[in-house]
RNA sequence: GCGGAAGUGGCUCAGUUGGUAGAGCAUCACCUUGCCAAGGUGAGGGUCGCGGGUUCGAGUCCCGUCUUCCGCUCCA
């Protein structure tokens, strides 16, 4: 069932209700809880079957437009754990762990860091009437009204080695950028590109979030897509800015989410990350509102002059044109691979009337479908027909992926494809035997053509060509 | 973290004033049909999120806990 967003100035179509994608995903198995059986976890979910061809094709879709169609970008897969101090002169050992008291009367929540003068206070203190007073705390309290100020690190953290204590700290990356930026000059040296030029990664990163939630939306173990961008100061920056801002947009629209659920947002001064010095959303009219699908990020030379400062390390960069000695300036790409599937799955999705009865279809772009061809019998009763499939499948297989259904009436078997996403069938007859010819059927058409046999790859492959960006 | 709602077979749900669980869809098999979710017969699958309590007896009342959704807070 599609179920409007309640949003009088939305301009886009009604967007499938988040039920119908959790259920769908489910059933179908791209997406299930994370440990169902011990009843869940938080914020964790898994990808089925059918889930991780699709997220594994968003992942080599992006791949392809920042790194394979490109002369100017190279990849890199980083460690998620890396040295302690990375973290530390990046910032997120102090940002992202803010102290928070919690006053139990009203359940406010404030950050220590940003009521003035709390630096030295105590918990005594905070809980003396004055000094809350003074700090504009509203609500109504008593002694015990505010809490002990707790630590939330939103950066998961291990022991390196067998025995756990302060000395041995490790943090899981809450983003994958910082490889990029440890990285920059053995990549810059062994590729030896020239600035500006990119780093791009695909990996794993993990925040303890606060609030997670929103089925895999946010997540605290998730998927990021970055590219670094490493350019001239200033100048080169606000170019870079201007030139992937629309790039990005048009790569999400290029794979078939519709134009109009796309936008982008500003980031406030007051909203800015410890590291940006200008932010701008991609944003996506989720069922649940507008939000955050990827942000390009203006970082200046906050990470590479901080990592050459605490490292000792000469991190610049010689311009041999111009003679120049410089820190580059990054412009960074931050996407979530999660994110980017869970949009292409709700933007695809949609139903329709067809003989009274309700077709349900995701209509993903080829490259994105889980499986591009399914290989069907019309009568699987005989076996040369059963035969042909599969010399047919097997043949398919080497270069897609393809599937064999025979356990429905072809009728069904057309519709479960529908509703997995995938874009053709091929149904072989009794009059394949004889002729050699198959039928190829469109899921968005649902239009029959009459191919040969040996035509069906080269017809199927000629048609994902066309249609990729 | 706070407040609210919910958690029954794969999915969507029903379960009367507490008496040891049902439906539709889905799945599987067989028969039939033979190009767009046809029909028939049959089968498998849940002890009701988890733990504890009250009771002769709890899915159904109480407590705790976990998970999901909504709101708040917060957030790359």
């Amino acid at each position: 069932m599609t179920d409007p967003v309640a949003d009088p100035n939305a301009v886009a179509p009604a967007v499938a209700s988040l039920e119908t994608i959790v259920s769908l995903s489910k059933r179908r198995g791209f997406v299930f809880p994370s440990s169902e059986i011990y009843g869940g976890i938080n914020a964790v979910w898994d990808y089925g079957p059918l889930g991780v061809e699709l997220k594994n094709n968003v992942k080599r879709a992006w791949w392809r437009a920042m790194v394979q169609d490109r002369n100017d970008i190279v990849g890199l897969d980083a460690g998620i754990l890396m040295h302690p101090q990375v973290w530390v002169t990046s910032g997120h050992v102090g940002s992202f762990s803010d102290p928070l008291v919690e006053c139990s009367e009203c359940h406010r929540r404030f950050r220590l860091d940003e009521l003035p003068g709390t630096e030295q206070l105590t918990q005594t203190d905070l809980r003396d009437e004055m000094i809350t007073a003074r700090l504009g705390l509203t609500c109504p309290f008593d002694q015990t009204a505010l809490s002990a100020p707790r630590r939330f690190n939103l950066m998961f953290t291990s022991h390196m080695g067998p025995v756990e204590d302060d000395g041995n700290v490790v943090y899981f990356r809450p983003e994958t950028a910082q490889g990029s930026y440890v990285n920059f000059k053995n990549v810059q040296q062994s590729s030896r590109k020239k600035i500006p030029f990119g780093i791009a990664q695909v990996g794993k990163s993990f925040r303890n979030e606060i609030s997670p939630g929103n089925f895999v939306f946010r997540m605290r173990e998730f998927e990021q897509m970055e590219m670094q961008y490493f350019v001239r100061p200033e100048e080169g920056a606000a170019e870079a800015f201007e030139y992937w801002l629309p790039r990005r947009k048009a790569w999400y629209e290029a794979y078939g989410v519709m134009p109009s659920r796309l936008r982008f947002r500003e980031h406030a001064p007051d909203e800015l990350a410890h590291y940006a010095k200008k932010a701008i959303d991609v944003e996506y009219r989720f069922p649940f509102g507008w939000k955050e699908l990827e942000g390009i990020h203006n970082r200046g030379d906050f990470d590479l002059g901080n990592h050459a400062r605490a490292s000792g390390e000469n991190l610049e960069y010689f311009d041999q044109a111009s003679g120049e000695h410089y820190i580059p300036w990054i412009v960074e790409t931050a996407a979530g691979a999660d994110r980017a599937a869970f949009t292409f799955l709700i933007d695809a999705y949609r139903e329709e009337e067809v003989r009274g009865e309700t077709r349900v279809v995701l209509g993903l772009h080829p490259d994105l479908a889980p499986y591009k061809v399914a290989v069907l019998p019309l009568l699987k009763k005989r076996p040369e027909i059963v035969d042909l499939c599969h010399k047919l499948l097997g043949d398919l297989k080497r270069d897609l992926m393809a599937v064999y259904d025979d356990t429905a009436a072809i009728g069904k078997l057309y519709r479960r494809q529908d509703e997995i996403g995938t874009p053709w069938c091929v149904t072989v007859d009794v009059d394949s035997i004889e002729d050699g010819a198959v039928t190829v059927r469109d899921r968005d058409t649902m239009a029959q053509e009459r191919v040969p046999l040996e035509g069906v790859k080269r017809l199927i492959l000629d048609r994902m060509a066309a249609a990729r960006p």
